[in-house]
DNA sequence: TTCGTCCTCACATCATCATGTGATAAATTT
DNA sequence: AAATTTATCACATGATGATGTGAGGACGAA
Protein backbone atom coordinates (compact mmCIF):
# COMPACT_ATOMS: atom_id res chain seq x y z
CA UNK A 1 0.00 0.00 0.00
CA UNK A 2 1.44 3.12 -1.13
CA UNK A 3 1.33 6.62 1.14
CA UNK A 4 -0.62 9.49 -0.77
CA UNK A 5 1.12 12.60 -0.48
CA UNK A 6 0.24 16.45 -1.17
CA UNK A 7 2.61 18.92 -1.18
CA UNK A 8 2.18 22.66 -0.11
CA UNK A 9 5.51 24.97 -2.08
CA UNK A 10 5.23 28.38 -3.26
CA UNK A 11 8.69 28.43 -4.94
CA UNK A 12 8.49 26.18 -8.25
CA UNK A 13 11.77 24.52 -8.31
CA UNK A 14 11.82 23.29 -4.91
CA UNK A 15 8.19 21.92 -5.80
CA UNK A 16 9.39 20.33 -8.13
CA UNK A 17 12.09 18.53 -7.04
CA UNK A 18 9.89 17.21 -4.01
CA UNK A 19 7.57 15.42 -6.83
CA UNK A 20 10.40 14.24 -8.16
CA UNK A 21 11.75 12.57 -5.50
CA UNK A 22 8.05 11.61 -4.20
CA UNK A 23 7.43 9.65 -7.75
CA UNK A 24 10.57 8.11 -8.03
CA UNK A 25 9.88 6.33 -4.60
CA UNK A 26 7.86 2.77 -4.89
CA UNK A 27 6.32 3.58 -1.47
CA UNK A 28 4.94 7.11 -2.09
CA UNK A 29 2.16 8.17 -4.19
CA UNK A 30 1.63 12.00 -5.20
CA UNK A 31 -1.67 13.34 -5.14
CA UNK A 32 -1.20 16.27 -5.61
CA UNK A 33 0.88 19.54 -5.49
CA UNK A 34 -0.06 23.40 -4.88
CA UNK A 35 1.85 26.58 -4.51
CA UNK A 36 -0.98 28.04 -2.28
CA UNK A 37 -2.88 27.03 0.22
CA UNK A 38 -6.32 28.86 -0.42
CA UNK A 39 -8.00 25.64 -0.88
CA UNK A 40 -6.64 23.49 1.36
CA UNK A 41 -10.10 22.35 3.22
CA UNK A 42 -11.33 21.13 -0.29
CA UNK A 43 -8.12 19.54 -1.51
CA UNK A 44 -7.33 17.55 1.38
CA UNK A 45 -11.13 16.32 1.93
CA UNK A 46 -11.18 15.56 -1.82
CA UNK A 47 -7.70 13.61 -2.30
CA UNK A 48 -7.53 12.03 1.50
CA UNK A 49 -3.82 12.22 1.60
CA UNK A 50 -1.78 10.45 4.12
CA UNK A 51 0.61 12.68 4.54
CA UNK A 52 0.59 16.59 3.68
CA UNK A 53 4.04 18.55 2.85
CA UNK A 54 3.69 22.30 4.04
CA UNK A 55 5.96 24.59 3.28
CA UNK A 56 5.94 27.23 6.46
CA UNK A 57 6.33 30.18 4.36
CA UNK A 58 4.49 30.91 1.66
CA UNK A 59 2.79 34.00 0.85
CA UNK A 60 -1.25 34.67 1.57
CA UNK A 61 -2.32 32.63 3.95
CA UNK A 62 1.03 30.71 5.26
CA UNK A 63 1.84 27.03 6.20
CA UNK A 64 0.57 27.34 9.92
CA UNK A 65 -2.84 28.70 9.16
CA UNK A 66 -3.14 26.05 6.46
CA UNK A 67 -2.23 23.45 9.60
CA UNK A 68 -4.90 24.83 11.91
CA UNK A 69 -7.50 24.76 8.79
CA UNK A 70 -6.68 21.03 8.22
CA UNK A 71 -6.40 20.04 11.94
CA UNK A 72 -10.47 21.52 12.59
CA UNK A 73 -11.42 18.51 10.18
CA UNK A 74 -8.84 15.96 10.60
CA UNK A 75 -6.76 14.68 13.42
CA UNK A 76 -5.09 11.28 11.52
CA UNK A 77 -3.86 12.94 8.41
CA UNK A 78 0.14 13.36 9.39
CA UNK A 79 1.71 16.72 8.47
CA UNK A 80 5.62 17.05 8.30
CA UNK A 81 6.67 20.91 8.20
CA UNK A 82 9.23 22.53 5.34
CA UNK A 83 11.25 25.07 6.87
CA UNK A 84 14.88 26.95 5.90
CA UNK A 85 15.17 27.82 9.23
CA UNK A 86 15.98 26.06 12.60
CA UNK A 87 16.16 28.70 14.81
CA UNK A 88 12.45 29.75 14.68
CA UNK A 89 9.22 30.26 16.33
CA UNK A 90 7.51 29.41 13.17
CA UNK A 91 8.44 25.81 13.69
CA UNK A 92 7.16 25.57 17.67
CA UNK A 93 3.83 27.40 15.95
CA UNK A 94 3.60 24.90 13.49
CA UNK A 95 3.79 22.15 16.22
CA UNK A 96 0.96 23.84 18.27
CA UNK A 97 -1.20 24.12 14.95
CA UNK A 98 -0.74 20.15 14.58
CA UNK A 99 1.69 19.32 12.32
CA UNK A 100 3.25 16.18 13.51
CA UNK A 101 7.02 17.19 12.72
CA UNK A 102 9.19 19.12 10.22
CA UNK A 103 12.56 18.85 7.93
CA UNK A 104 14.97 21.27 6.98
CA UNK A 105 15.05 22.09 3.37
CA UNK A 106 18.32 21.56 3.09
CA UNK A 107 17.96 17.91 4.31
CA UNK A 108 15.06 17.14 2.50
CA UNK A 109 16.67 15.11 -0.82
CA UNK A 110 18.83 12.67 1.87
CA UNK A 111 15.87 12.66 4.15
CA UNK A 112 12.41 13.25 2.87
CA UNK A 113 11.34 9.64 2.54
CA UNK A 114 12.91 8.45 5.84
CA UNK A 115 11.43 11.22 7.16
CA UNK A 116 7.61 10.50 5.90
CA UNK A 117 7.70 6.22 6.88
CA UNK A 118 8.57 8.19 10.67
CA UNK A 119 5.41 10.08 10.86
CA UNK A 120 3.12 7.10 9.31
CA UNK A 121 4.81 4.82 12.16
CA UNK A 122 3.80 7.53 15.04
CA UNK A 123 6.82 9.14 15.06
CA UNK A 124 8.56 12.26 15.11
CA UNK A 125 11.13 13.88 12.79
CA UNK A 126 13.38 16.34 14.55
CA UNK A 127 16.38 17.49 14.78
CA UNK A 128 18.28 17.39 17.91
CA UNK A 129 18.01 21.48 18.00
CA UNK A 130 14.31 21.81 17.36
CA UNK A 131 13.95 19.18 20.15
CA UNK A 132 15.89 21.52 22.21
CA UNK A 133 13.74 24.48 21.59
CA UNK A 134 10.09 21.83 21.87
CA UNK A 135 11.83 20.76 25.60
CA UNK A 136 12.07 24.30 26.49
CA UNK A 137 8.97 25.50 25.58
CA UNK A 138 7.16 22.08 27.56
CA UNK A 139 9.96 23.50 30.60
CA UNK A 140 8.69 26.49 30.37
CA UNK A 141 5.42 25.76 30.70
CA UNK A 142 5.65 23.65 33.56
CA UNK A 143 7.55 25.01 35.78
CA UNK A 144 5.76 25.95 39.22
CA UNK A 145 6.69 29.11 38.85
CA UNK A 146 8.03 29.94 42.42
CA UNK A 147 6.05 32.43 44.38
CA UNK A 148 7.12 35.85 43.23
CA UNK A 149 4.20 37.50 45.55
CA UNK A 150 5.71 36.18 48.60
CA UNK A 151 2.63 34.26 49.78
CA UNK A 152 2.39 32.51 52.98
CA UNK A 153 1.86 28.63 53.39
CA UNK A 154 -1.66 29.85 55.05
CA UNK A 155 -2.30 32.56 51.99
CA UNK A 156 -1.74 29.53 49.61
CA UNK A 157 -3.90 27.14 50.99
CA UNK A 158 -6.63 29.56 51.44
CA UNK A 159 -6.27 30.47 47.77
CA UNK A 160 -6.54 26.81 46.76
CA UNK A 161 -9.58 26.18 48.38
CA UNK A 162 -10.92 29.57 46.60
CA UNK A 163 -10.20 28.49 43.67
CA UNK A 164 -12.16 25.25 43.82
CA UNK A 165 -14.97 27.56 44.57
CA UNK A 166 -15.58 27.41 48.22
CA UNK A 167 -17.13 30.04 50.69
CA UNK A 168 -15.35 31.51 53.47
CA UNK A 169 -17.37 29.91 55.76
CA UNK A 170 -16.22 26.61 54.21
CA UNK A 171 -12.49 27.17 53.83
CA UNK A 172 -13.39 28.46 57.74
CA UNK A 173 -14.81 24.83 58.70
CA UNK A 174 -11.91 23.08 56.78
CA UNK A 175 -8.81 25.12 58.77
CA UNK A 176 -10.95 24.93 61.58
CA UNK A 177 -10.43 28.90 62.21
CA UNK A 178 -13.43 31.61 62.22
CA UNK A 179 -14.24 33.54 59.19
CA UNK A 180 -12.92 36.54 59.99
CA UNK A 181 -9.53 35.18 60.04
CA UNK A 182 -10.03 33.44 56.45
CA UNK A 183 -11.16 37.28 55.80
CA UNK A 184 -7.78 38.29 56.83
CA UNK A 185 -5.69 36.24 55.13
CA UNK A 186 -7.74 36.59 51.60
CA UNK A 187 -7.91 40.35 52.15
CA UNK A 188 -3.85 40.04 52.32
CA UNK A 189 -3.67 38.09 49.11
CA UNK A 190 -5.53 40.76 48.01
CA UNK A 191 -2.96 43.15 48.68
CA UNK A 192 0.02 40.82 47.46
CA UNK A 193 -1.61 40.15 44.28
CA UNK A 194 -2.90 43.39 43.42
CA UNK A 195 -6.57 42.41 43.11
CA UNK A 196 -9.81 43.16 44.70
CA UNK A 197 -11.60 40.10 44.38
CA UNK A 198 -11.92 36.17 44.57
CA UNK A 199 -12.58 36.20 40.63
CA UNK A 200 -9.05 38.62 39.61
CA UNK A 201 -7.14 36.46 42.59
CA UNK A 202 -7.97 33.14 41.20
CA UNK A 203 -7.92 33.79 37.61
CA UNK A 204 -4.26 35.41 38.29
CA UNK A 205 -2.75 32.55 40.51
CA UNK A 206 -4.22 30.01 37.52
CA UNK A 207 -2.40 31.89 34.77
CA UNK A 208 0.71 32.44 36.53
CA UNK A 209 0.86 28.26 38.05
CA UNK A 210 0.42 29.52 40.98
CA UNK A 211 -1.81 26.57 42.77
CA UNK B 1 38.97 20.98 27.55
CA UNK B 2 37.18 17.68 28.60
CA UNK B 3 33.42 17.51 29.35
CA UNK B 4 32.90 16.88 33.16
CA UNK B 5 30.47 13.91 33.94
CA UNK B 6 28.59 11.76 36.37
CA UNK B 7 26.89 9.24 36.96
CA UNK B 8 23.20 7.67 38.13
CA UNK B 9 22.81 4.25 37.91
CA UNK B 10 21.69 1.68 40.56
CA UNK B 11 22.69 -1.54 37.81
CA UNK B 12 25.82 -1.85 39.11
CA UNK B 13 26.99 -3.69 35.99
CA UNK B 14 25.39 -1.11 33.78
CA UNK B 15 27.14 1.36 35.61
CA UNK B 16 30.74 0.56 35.07
CA UNK B 17 29.94 -0.26 31.57
CA UNK B 18 29.06 3.58 31.27
CA UNK B 19 32.08 4.77 33.18
CA UNK B 20 33.98 2.54 30.83
CA UNK B 21 32.92 4.22 27.71
CA UNK B 22 33.55 7.51 29.41
CA UNK B 23 36.95 7.11 30.83
CA UNK B 24 37.79 5.92 27.25
CA UNK B 25 37.13 8.49 25.46
CA UNK B 26 39.79 11.51 26.14
CA UNK B 27 36.58 14.45 25.69
CA UNK B 28 34.99 13.04 28.18
CA UNK B 29 36.18 12.81 31.77
CA UNK B 30 34.35 11.06 34.56
CA UNK B 31 33.70 12.71 37.87
CA UNK B 32 32.03 10.44 39.72
CA UNK B 33 29.43 7.92 40.03
CA UNK B 34 26.83 6.86 42.12
CA UNK B 35 23.94 4.14 42.97
CA UNK B 36 22.15 6.34 44.68
CA UNK B 37 20.59 10.04 44.55
CA UNK B 38 20.21 10.59 48.05
CA UNK B 39 23.48 13.21 48.27
CA UNK B 40 22.91 14.26 44.76
CA UNK B 41 22.65 18.13 45.62
CA UNK B 42 25.75 17.61 47.59
CA UNK B 43 27.51 15.91 44.79
CA UNK B 44 26.53 17.74 41.84
CA UNK B 45 27.79 21.15 43.90
CA UNK B 46 31.12 19.70 44.55
CA UNK B 47 31.56 17.77 41.78
CA UNK B 48 30.14 20.52 39.11
CA UNK B 49 30.12 18.57 35.90
CA UNK B 50 28.60 19.47 32.71
CA UNK B 51 26.43 16.69 31.92
CA UNK B 52 24.56 14.46 34.56
CA UNK B 53 23.34 11.05 33.70
CA UNK B 54 20.20 9.72 35.71
CA UNK B 55 18.62 6.55 35.48
CA UNK B 56 15.18 7.26 35.73
CA UNK B 57 13.92 4.03 37.70
CA UNK B 58 16.02 4.08 40.87
CA UNK B 59 15.10 2.63 44.21
CA UNK B 60 14.46 4.87 47.02
CA UNK B 61 14.04 8.50 45.04
CA UNK B 62 13.74 7.92 41.74
CA UNK B 63 15.87 10.19 39.00
CA UNK B 64 12.85 12.51 38.38
CA UNK B 65 12.83 13.45 41.69
CA UNK B 66 16.45 13.89 41.42
CA UNK B 67 16.75 15.85 38.28
CA UNK B 68 14.01 18.61 40.11
CA UNK B 69 16.49 18.85 43.19
CA UNK B 70 19.45 19.63 40.80
CA UNK B 71 17.00 22.09 39.01
CA UNK B 72 16.57 24.09 41.93
CA UNK B 73 19.91 25.11 42.58
CA UNK B 74 21.59 24.34 38.91
CA UNK B 75 19.98 25.42 35.85
CA UNK B 76 23.53 24.78 33.61
CA UNK B 77 24.35 21.45 33.68
CA UNK B 78 22.30 19.11 31.33
CA UNK B 79 20.92 16.81 32.19
CA UNK B 80 20.82 13.13 30.02
CA UNK B 81 17.78 10.59 31.01
CA UNK B 82 19.05 6.63 30.74
CA UNK B 83 16.17 4.59 30.35
CA UNK B 84 14.74 1.29 29.21
CA UNK B 85 10.78 2.03 27.82
CA UNK B 86 10.28 4.56 24.81
CA UNK B 87 6.69 4.52 25.36
CA UNK B 88 6.61 6.16 28.86
CA UNK B 89 4.99 9.04 30.91
CA UNK B 90 8.43 8.60 32.87
CA UNK B 91 9.76 10.22 29.49
CA UNK B 92 7.67 13.39 29.89
CA UNK B 93 7.92 13.78 33.44
CA UNK B 94 11.81 13.84 33.65
CA UNK B 95 11.80 16.28 30.55
CA UNK B 96 8.71 18.69 32.47
CA UNK B 97 11.35 18.35 35.46
CA UNK B 98 14.33 19.67 33.65
CA UNK B 99 16.06 16.96 31.67
CA UNK B 100 17.37 18.34 28.29
CA UNK B 101 17.41 14.75 26.77
CA UNK B 102 17.47 11.08 27.17
CA UNK B 103 18.62 8.04 25.73
CA UNK B 104 17.70 4.38 25.53
CA UNK B 105 20.00 1.74 27.22
CA UNK B 106 19.71 -0.46 24.11
CA UNK B 107 21.30 2.37 22.59
CA UNK B 108 23.79 3.49 25.12
CA UNK B 109 27.09 1.70 23.35
CA UNK B 110 26.35 3.15 20.29
CA UNK B 111 25.63 6.71 21.05
CA UNK B 112 26.17 7.95 24.50
CA UNK B 113 29.28 10.16 23.29
CA UNK B 114 27.43 11.46 21.03
CA UNK B 115 24.34 12.39 22.79
CA UNK B 116 26.55 14.44 25.22
CA UNK B 117 28.18 15.92 22.50
CA UNK B 118 24.37 17.09 21.51
CA UNK B 119 23.63 18.44 25.02
CA UNK B 120 27.01 20.52 25.33
CA UNK B 121 26.47 21.96 21.75
CA UNK B 122 22.05 22.63 23.38
CA UNK B 123 20.83 20.45 20.96
CA UNK B 124 18.63 17.40 22.11
CA UNK B 125 19.21 14.03 21.94
CA UNK B 126 15.66 12.52 21.49
CA UNK B 127 14.88 9.19 19.57
CA UNK B 128 11.62 10.06 17.20
CA UNK B 129 9.57 8.37 19.35
CA UNK B 130 9.78 10.08 22.07
CA UNK B 131 9.81 13.18 20.05
CA UNK B 132 6.30 12.17 19.01
CA UNK B 133 5.41 12.19 22.53
CA UNK B 134 6.62 15.31 23.31
CA UNK B 135 4.66 17.03 20.26
CA UNK B 136 1.13 15.62 21.09
CA UNK B 137 1.78 16.72 24.98
CA UNK B 138 2.44 20.45 23.80
CA UNK B 139 -0.74 20.20 21.04
CA UNK B 140 -2.66 19.09 24.26
CA UNK B 141 -1.71 22.35 26.27
CA UNK B 142 -2.06 24.27 23.21
CA UNK B 143 -5.53 23.63 22.20
CA UNK B 144 -8.49 25.63 22.58
CA UNK B 145 -10.20 22.90 23.50
CA UNK B 146 -13.33 23.57 21.48
CA UNK B 147 -16.75 24.26 23.45
CA UNK B 148 -17.13 21.09 25.29
CA UNK B 149 -19.92 22.31 27.18
CA UNK B 150 -22.00 24.44 23.94
CA UNK B 151 -21.67 28.14 25.59
CA UNK B 152 -23.14 30.17 23.37
CA UNK B 153 -20.91 33.31 22.01
CA UNK B 154 -22.32 35.78 24.73
CA UNK B 155 -21.98 33.55 27.10
CA UNK B 156 -18.51 32.87 26.35
CA UNK B 157 -17.68 36.94 26.41
CA UNK B 158 -19.15 37.40 29.97
CA UNK B 159 -17.16 35.03 31.21
CA UNK B 160 -13.91 36.40 29.56
CA UNK B 161 -14.70 39.76 31.57
CA UNK B 162 -16.06 37.88 34.38
CA UNK B 163 -12.49 36.27 34.58
CA UNK B 164 -10.82 39.30 34.50
CA UNK B 165 -12.91 40.47 37.87
CA UNK B 166 -15.68 42.68 36.31
CA UNK B 167 -18.65 42.80 38.33
CA UNK B 168 -22.12 42.53 36.99
CA UNK B 169 -22.18 46.10 36.71
CA UNK B 170 -19.31 47.03 34.92
CA UNK B 171 -19.97 44.13 32.19
CA UNK B 172 -23.64 45.72 32.05
CA UNK B 173 -22.14 48.88 30.83
CA UNK B 174 -19.63 47.10 28.80
CA UNK B 175 -22.43 45.68 26.35
CA UNK B 176 -24.80 47.86 27.16
CA UNK B 177 -27.15 45.73 28.73
CA UNK B 178 -28.74 45.23 31.69
CA UNK B 179 -27.23 43.68 34.82
CA UNK B 180 -30.12 41.45 34.63
CA UNK B 181 -29.18 40.23 31.43
CA UNK B 182 -25.66 39.48 32.74
CA UNK B 183 -27.14 37.77 35.46
CA UNK B 184 -29.86 35.80 33.04
CA UNK B 185 -26.44 34.98 30.90
CA UNK B 186 -24.13 33.84 34.23
CA UNK B 187 -27.06 31.65 35.81
CA UNK B 188 -26.85 29.88 32.74
CA UNK B 189 -23.06 29.88 32.45
CA UNK B 190 -23.25 28.17 35.81
CA UNK B 191 -26.23 25.15 34.71
CA UNK B 192 -23.92 24.45 31.64
CA UNK B 193 -20.59 24.44 33.40
CA UNK B 194 -22.68 22.83 36.36
CA UNK B 195 -20.88 25.22 38.66
CA UNK B 196 -22.51 27.58 41.65
CA UNK B 197 -20.05 30.62 41.54
CA UNK B 198 -18.00 33.05 39.36
CA UNK B 199 -14.76 31.17 40.74
CA UNK B 200 -15.47 27.84 39.91
CA UNK B 201 -16.49 29.48 36.69
CA UNK B 202 -13.20 31.21 35.93
CA UNK B 203 -11.05 28.19 37.45
CA UNK B 204 -12.63 25.56 35.30
CA UNK B 205 -12.96 27.98 32.09
CA UNK B 206 -8.77 28.76 32.92
CA UNK B 207 -7.89 25.48 33.32
CA UNK B 208 -9.92 23.74 30.20
CA UNK B 209 -8.64 26.87 28.11
CA UNK B 210 -12.64 27.65 27.08
CA UNK B 211 -11.10 31.63 27.37
C1' DT C 1 -45.97 27.24 11.44
C1' DT C 2 -44.23 25.56 15.52
C1' DC C 3 -40.50 24.42 18.36
C1' DG C 4 -36.23 25.48 20.36
C1' DT C 5 -32.46 28.46 21.39
C1' DC C 6 -30.56 32.88 22.25
C1' DC C 7 -30.70 37.39 24.03
C1' DT C 8 -33.08 40.46 26.49
C1' DC C 9 -35.27 42.44 30.92
C1' DA C 10 -37.69 42.68 35.73
C1' DC C 11 -38.44 41.93 40.73
C1' DA C 12 -37.42 39.84 45.11
C1' DT C 13 -34.75 37.85 48.88
C1' DC C 14 -31.15 35.95 51.31
C1' DA C 15 -26.32 34.84 51.38
C1' DT C 16 -21.84 36.18 50.67
C1' DC C 17 -18.12 39.33 49.88
C1' DA C 18 -15.17 43.64 50.26
C1' DT C 19 -13.37 46.93 53.21
C1' DG C 20 -12.07 49.40 57.31
C1' DT C 21 -10.44 49.46 61.89
C1' DG C 22 -8.53 47.15 65.64
C1' DA C 23 -6.37 43.68 68.60
C1' DT C 24 -3.51 39.56 70.59
C1' DA C 25 0.01 36.08 70.54
C1' DA C 26 3.67 33.35 68.67
C1' DA C 27 7.50 32.91 65.76
C1' DT C 28 11.27 34.89 63.16
C1' DT C 29 14.53 38.23 61.95
C1' DT C 30 17.47 41.95 62.86
C1' DA D 1 15.84 43.21 72.95
C1' DA D 2 13.19 45.23 69.36
C1' DA D 3 10.97 44.93 65.11
C1' DT D 4 8.57 42.31 61.63
C1' DT D 5 5.81 38.76 59.97
C1' DT D 6 2.33 35.38 60.51
C1' DA D 7 -1.81 33.61 62.17
C1' DT D 8 -5.53 34.38 64.82
C1' DC D 9 -10.18 36.78 66.03
C1' DA D 10 -14.06 40.66 66.33
C1' DC D 11 -17.54 44.03 64.67
C1' DA D 12 -19.80 46.82 61.30
C1' DT D 13 -21.58 48.42 56.86
C1' DG D 14 -22.53 48.73 52.17
C1' DA D 15 -21.95 46.33 47.86
C1' DT D 16 -22.28 42.38 45.19
C1' DG D 17 -23.66 37.79 44.08
C1' DA D 18 -26.82 33.55 43.88
C1' DT D 19 -31.26 31.84 43.04
C1' DG D 20 -36.15 31.65 41.77
C1' DT D 21 -39.81 32.97 38.85
C1' DG D 22 -41.50 34.94 34.86
C1' DA D 23 -41.69 36.86 30.19
C1' DG D 24 -41.14 38.96 25.34
C1' DG D 25 -38.87 39.28 20.75
C1' DA D 26 -35.73 37.44 17.12
C1' DC D 27 -34.10 33.81 14.43
C1' DG D 28 -33.45 29.43 12.41
C1' DA D 29 -34.66 24.56 11.95
C1' DA D 30 -37.97 21.02 11.56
Amino acid sequence: MQIGIIVYEDNNNLRESLCNLITFSKDLLLLGNFSRTELVEQQVTELKPDVILMDIDMPGMNGIEAVKKVRHFDQQVQIIMLTVFEDNQHVLDAICAGASGYLLKKYISDHLVEAIQQVMQGEAPMSPGIARMVIQCMQKNARPAINPYNLTPKEKQVLTHLSKGNSYKLIAANFNISIDTVRSHIKSIYLKLKVHNQVEAVSKASQEKLL
